[in-house]
DNA sequence: TGTCAGATGATAATTATTATCATCTGACAA
DNA sequence: TTGTCAGATGATAATAATTATCATCTGACA
């Protein structure tokens, strides 16, 4: 197993390929095509250093200096929501703590973020040696396994509707 | 590679060999040995569900009415920092969003919050047909790679000082 | 063009977390 | 035991991130 930091160079390509199908993906998702979500798509490919909301607007300001923080907010949101952006992680509202210091690994459900242990048998021992990244220091690492919990999949609205992979909606609370 | 949920019955057991050891740890770390630290850690040691600070408090105010959520944050804060407890994740304070598609992962500096991808080859080859975690249906994964960037390890304070694995100090900014 | 569902901006409200500071208390020495 | 005091705590204010509200605007389609 090989580790390496993500060429830079490559995401120029990508980001331009990204932006051609942007407009025709937002339509085909049902939204309009707004100056700001193009503005926001486009700040957010841009970038490498998966930014903030704050960081994203600042960029957007450039060149629309009048759109608002909530703009930017409720549209990374739904960016997530149709598949052209993600979250780095599920849990970001609020800390959770662990009282378990055995190497494990979490699942998480992305609706009501409830988690759960989960120990795989073989991955520690064979990451182990293979995470070297530069210009880091590892002290660590862990799998975040994204899932919806069968409370979720059966109780309450129809299907997968609002933000499951990346977005990850607001409902009950642990 | 195999994965399964982590048995709780396993975990009554931990959790008083760990509480046994609690105090000595303390004093160990320098810290004095508190009725709230003693509840606090109790508290996480009884938990399976990764609690949030407002969990713990409520846990906690059964038997001592009288503690303040403040208390509670700063222990487990604390906690992190010596090494008896982690934070499911470095990175709950904000939301950080990703342009990349693409199937990869993240080191995460646990004291600046840099975020970088990595491409691990094979691992989510290896993943892919492993992961079946009873109760959930998955969606998908992510490696957090918890590290220090050279950043801040050259720079600023002594070496290791603050909450580096779980505790994640708060400085700069991204 | 005219219509209108949905988007936006300005702003208030909420939520989680941290800072302050006066007071208290474990730990240790006398 | 008692005295000392660094560090802990509780009450509360302050910050920071995110979300809610609502009046107004505007892409998409007829
Ligand atoms: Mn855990
Ligand atoms: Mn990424
Ligand atoms: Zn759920
Ligand atoms: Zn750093």
């Amino acid at each position: 197993m090989k580790l390496k930091i993500v060429n830079d160079s490559r995401r120029a390509a990508y980001a331009r390929e990204r932006m051609a199908e942007f407009a025709v993906r937002c339509r085909a998702a049902g939204l309009p095509v707004t100056p700001q979500r193009m503005a926001i798509i486009e700040a957010l490919l841009g970038a490498t250093d998966h930014p903030r909301a704050e960081k994203i607007c600042a960029e957007v300001r450039r060149r629309h200096p009048h759109v608002s923080l909530a703009t930017v907010h409720r549209t990374l949101e739904t960016l997530c929501r149709i598949g052209e952006a993600r979250k780095v992680t599920a849990l970001h509202d609020s800390a959770r703590y662990d009282g378990n210091l055995e190497p494990h690994h979490h699942v998480v459900c992305v609706r009501c973020r409830r988690i759960r242990d989960v120990e795989i048998a073989g991955l520690d021992a064979t990451l182990g040696g293979a995470i070297r990244a530069p210009g880091f220091k590892p002290l660590g690492w862990s799998l975040e396994i994204q899932a919806i919990c069968d409370d979720c999949a059966n109780s309450g609205e129809r299907a997968g509707r609002s933000s499951e992979t990346g977005g990850v909606g607001k409902t009950p609370r642990n």
